[in-house]
DNA sequence: AGGTTCACG
DNA sequence: ACGTACGTGAACCTA
């Protein structure tokens, strides 16, 4: 009976996919990445195999794995990881729905079974491959049964291969003489002790030439080297203990079906559950099934007549809801305009059998469809999209009030993910899964379709979970006022940014000259390997902190390292003025709009926190802290006849703890409007209120900041450079000073352990699966981002409220001032000059009253006639 | 693509 | 013993 089949190791390969890749887990805090590792190899070899026959053979005793065997021989046997545990039923779960052979059986280890099944099938005449990370099997090799050792490579996996003849080439013994090589030279990591030393250059030799252990004790007299003879005598009992256990048995007696093995579709409904609940969104595609529930599609209908169009808009019009998407003209509908990237159309649904892709042509225009997509939405009670804010550049949105944004939404239901497509919407609210080959039009009536289906499901789980205030009054609220900013932009003046970044230039290159003369030779200061070179070995600096890569070359380091070697005063001062000119001054320029500003990005659904991101560009990091920096906010300008009104809360996210710890004396500091850091001071170091000095009120000012970050003994002692002792000691009094907040803390971590999330005071959540995780350190990072996301992300929902608040005022009252920049706890108005009072009336109140807490929220405001003034 | 560094809150 | 402060984005280098 020809054909062929594949044997997996499952321990092994799973053991090497855990290790092999980063932590993941899916919503249920479930990990997943040996799961997905396992998975992905094993798609792999299939593909490459196709084999008649598949069985994954594991122990019955979840093993120790390889890198603990060692330990276990030494007795001091740690426990698997738990998060590989954990894996381990699920794997067998998965491969059993997609109706894989699995086998395991007690008394048996996975590699006899792997060893008997694989003699069975080649003398059955099959092909056999054999899967593990384990050399050990290498034995099994023959010129039938080929062992295959995936290797993960950057990533990428790669599979060694070894039919008998490769172990020869590569060991030069043969498949049979490895056991008796493993035997001399042992194996740490696979509880086989060896004969003491002889290592694997030893134990070649002697294999080679006596071609197994019993024949060199035979000959032991004359083993060579002296050292090896004498080992292999005083140790015989070692070498055959060792051989026993090397030796894999290829003639167990168990029951094993080949019949159970033969492969049918593993692509069943079944798996496909499951890799749906592990989220394995690039597994999932290897299924056929469109949707393992319905056909959606027999709903989809293209429109190209303005007639049925008008049809389909007055139906909408009285729909309940509507989904609407629109697509751009790229690639195919008007080749006339390809490449420019316009409307094409849009796509809208209002019910199962109601789902459209209307094209803007013939005698449809873009803006009849922009018209009545705005009378739609103000007519419906719910008008669903995804990422409204980006589909207003080409549409019009008249009911803001009822809007949808599903993107929205998906990211308040979890804010960990780094993209949300209306299609990991569609499967996880609607199990529904769009082929990749689907045609256009589907595409666009599936996103319609996903907008308008996914309400109800989104709005369930939104109200379930206690966001639907958060999603109704903050978020979508928020989407507009971001859209406004977005619109508004911020005028930069392109010609002193120009000369600024000249300036630059020329001091870059002054000192580009002096370090390479410094250094006697030239180099790349940018890169942190040549620079160590340079520092570590030429100049022979002894390095401080290592990174993955090499010695860390970081500001702090070098700073700590040398503050008084001329060369490196000279290379932090060159990746300075490096760092302004590329990122800010030439990076900046390259936004400016034909209008003179620059319409940067403020992105909802980035952040973990809450927070809002910027980006194309970064609108958040302009420099400040350094006074060189600092000048590039001269170039940031109001128009001709406005100034900027700058208006930023006053230790907010220190207000917030206050107000969430209620700590009795933080409380009433701040109703008193005390001196926090110095008081803080005054009571870590007990000394009188008076009497604190400078040094002492910053240390006090950073032990405040560590609070809000998660507080560590070692960070903290970082920041202020002093011992991890005195940091706890500081840490200590801290907590002695404000009780409520050690309670608070300890509480919110306590809870976010139970829960496995946290949340702001506005009901926002955000997942912290690390808390579960076994790694101490993981685990210490879990407790830092429960203290500090509650914190944060409340700071950043008043923020929120403040500035659509602020918005809204400032159209209401027809105001010619405008919002333009958001920076966490900071807002900028450009401000018409006969509305200053005005402006700076409404920025209080509204920051001010943007919420109430038991501390009052303190405004501090600037004006200027450019950036670096208003600050 | 991932790592390092550094700009901000 | 473990090796860190929380949250971002951009530029640059290295592979």
């Amino acid at each position: 009976m020809a054909g062929k089949i594949v044997l997996i190791d499952g321990h092994s390969i799973l053991n090497r996919a855990f290790y092999g890749l980063p932590d993941l887990t899916n919503a249920e805090g479930l990990h997943t990445n040996a799961v997905y590792g396992f998975l992905n190899i094993m798609f792999k070899i299939l593909e490459e195999e196709k084999p008649e026959y598949l069985t994954v053979a594991f122990d019955v005793h979840a093993p120790t794995f390889r890198h603990n065997m060692y330990a276990e021989y030494k007795g001091t046997r740690k426990p698997m990881a738990d998060e590989l545990r954990q894996q381990v039923p699920i794997i067998k779960e998965v491969l059993h729905a997609m109706g894989i052979k699995t086998i395991e059986k007690a008394g048996l280890e996975a590699d006899d079974l792997l060893g008997t099944i694989s003699r069975r099938c080649e003398q059955e005449g099959m092909e056999v491959s054999v899967i593990s990370g384990d050399r050990d099997l290498l034995q099994l090799a023959t010129e039938h049964v080929k062992i295959r050792i995936p290797k993960t490579k950057q990533g990428k996996t790669e599979v060694e291969d070894y039919y008998a003849k490769d172990v020869k080439e590569r060991y030069q013994v043969t498949p049979k003489e490895f056991i008796d090589l493993k035997a001399l030279m042992g194996d740490t990591s696979d509880n086989i002790p060896g004969v003491p030393s002889i290592g694997e250059k030893t134990a070649t030799k002697i294999i080679t030439e006596y071609h197994s252990i019993e024949n060199a004790y035979e000959h032991v007299e004359e083993v060579k080297p002296p050292r090896a003879s004498k080992a292999l005598k005083e140790h015989w009992d070692l070498a055959v203990m060792s051989k026993t256990l090397a030796t894999i048995h290829v003639d167990a007696d168990f029951a094993y079906s080949l019949e159970e093995a033969r492969l049918g579709n593993i692509y069943t409904e079944e798996a496909y559950a499951y890799f749906q609940r592990l989220q394995f969104k690039n597994l999932l595609n290897r299924f056929d099934v469109t949707a393992p529930s319905n056909a959606v599609e027999d709903g989809f209908t293209e429109i190209r007549e303005r007639k049925e169009a008008d049809r389909i808009f007055a139906k909408a019009g009285k729909a309940l809801a509507v989904g609407v998407c629109v697509f751009k003209n790229t690639k195919n509908v008007l080749p006339l305009f390809a490449g420019q990237a316009g409307p094409g159309g849009i796509g809208i649904c209002f019910g199962r059998e109601n789902v459209f892709c209307i094209y803007a042509e013939n005698d449809i225009t873009m803006d009849y469809l922009v018209e009545r997509v705005k009378e739609v939405s103000e007519s419906v009670q719910v008008f669903s999209m995804f990422d409204i804010k980006a589909a207003m550049s080409y549409l019009e949105i008249g009911g803001r009030e009822h809007s949808f944004d599903a993107l929205v939404a998906a990211y308040l239901l979890n804010p960990l993910k780094n993209d949300y497509t209306y299609e990991d919407v569609a499967r996880e609210q609607l199990d529904l899964i769009l082929e990749d080959k689907a045609e256009d039009y589907v595409k666009v009536c599936y996103e319609a379709y996903t907008a308008w289906a996914s309400i109800e499901p989104l709005t369930a789980k939104l109200k379930e979970e206690q966001m639907w205030q958060l999603f109704t009054e903050i978020e979508m609220p928020l989407v507009f006022t971001l859209y406004d900013m977005e619109q508004n932009g911020v005028k930069v003046e392109a010609e002193a940014l120009r000369s600024y970044g000249a300036q630059l230039g020329v001091k870059i290159v002054e000192l580009e000259k002096e370090i390479y003369d410094t250094a006697g030779e030239e180099f790349n200061i940018n890169s942190p390997k040549q620079l160590g070179v340079i520092l570590f070995e030429k100049m022979g600096l002894k390095g401080g902190r290592k990174t993955k890569t090499g010695y860390s070359t970081a500001a702090d380091v070098l700073e700590k390292l040398a503050p008084d070697y001329p060369i490196i005063t000279k290379i932090l001062e060159y990746r300075q003025l490096t760092k302004l000119k590329s990122t800010y001054a030439d990076g900046l320029a390259a936004y400016i709009n034909e209008d003179g500003r620059i319409h940067g990005r403020f992105n909802q659904t980035i952040t973990a926190t809450g927070r809002i991101s910027s980006t194309e560009p970064n609108l958040q990091n302009i420099p400040i802290r350094m006074e060189l920096g600092r000048l590039i906010r001269k170039v940031f300008v109001p128009e001709e006849g406005y100034v900027f009104v700058d208006a930023d809360y006053s230790q907010i996210e220190l207000r917030v703890l206050a107000h969430c710890s209620e700590d009795a004396q933080l409380i009433q500091a701040y109703k008193e409007a005390q001196d926090i850091h110095r008081l803080t001071a005054s009571q870590v170091f007990h000394t009188p209120f008076e009497e604190v000095t400078d040094l002492q009120r910053r240390n006090a000012k950073a032990v405040n900041f560590g609070i809000v970050y998660g507080i560590s003994s070692y960070g903290l002692s970082e920041d202020l450079s002093i011992d991890i002792k005195e940091a706890k000691q500081y840490i200590e009094q801290y907590f002695k000073t404000y009780p409520g907040i050690k309670s608070f803390l300890d509480d919110t971590v306590k809870h976010a352990k139970e829960m496995g999330y946290v949340v702001t005071l506005f009901g926002r959540r955000r997942p912290v699966p690390e808390l579960k995780s076994s790694n101490f350190m993981q685990r210490s990072f879990g407790e830092r981002v429960a203290m500090n996301a509650p914190i944060q992300g409340t700071a950043a929902d008043i923020m929120k409220i403040a500035m659509c608040a602020v918005n809204n005022r400032l159209k209401e009252n027809h105001m010619k001032s405008r919002l333009v920049l958001q920076v966490h706890d900071e807002l900028l108005v450009e401000t018409y000059h006969t509305e200053v009072e005005e402006v700076k009336q409404i920025l209080k109140e509204e920051m001010e009253q943007a919420a109430s807490l038991e501390v009052p929220l303190v405004v501090d405001m600037h004006t200027g006639e450019n950036w670096y003034e208003a600050k």
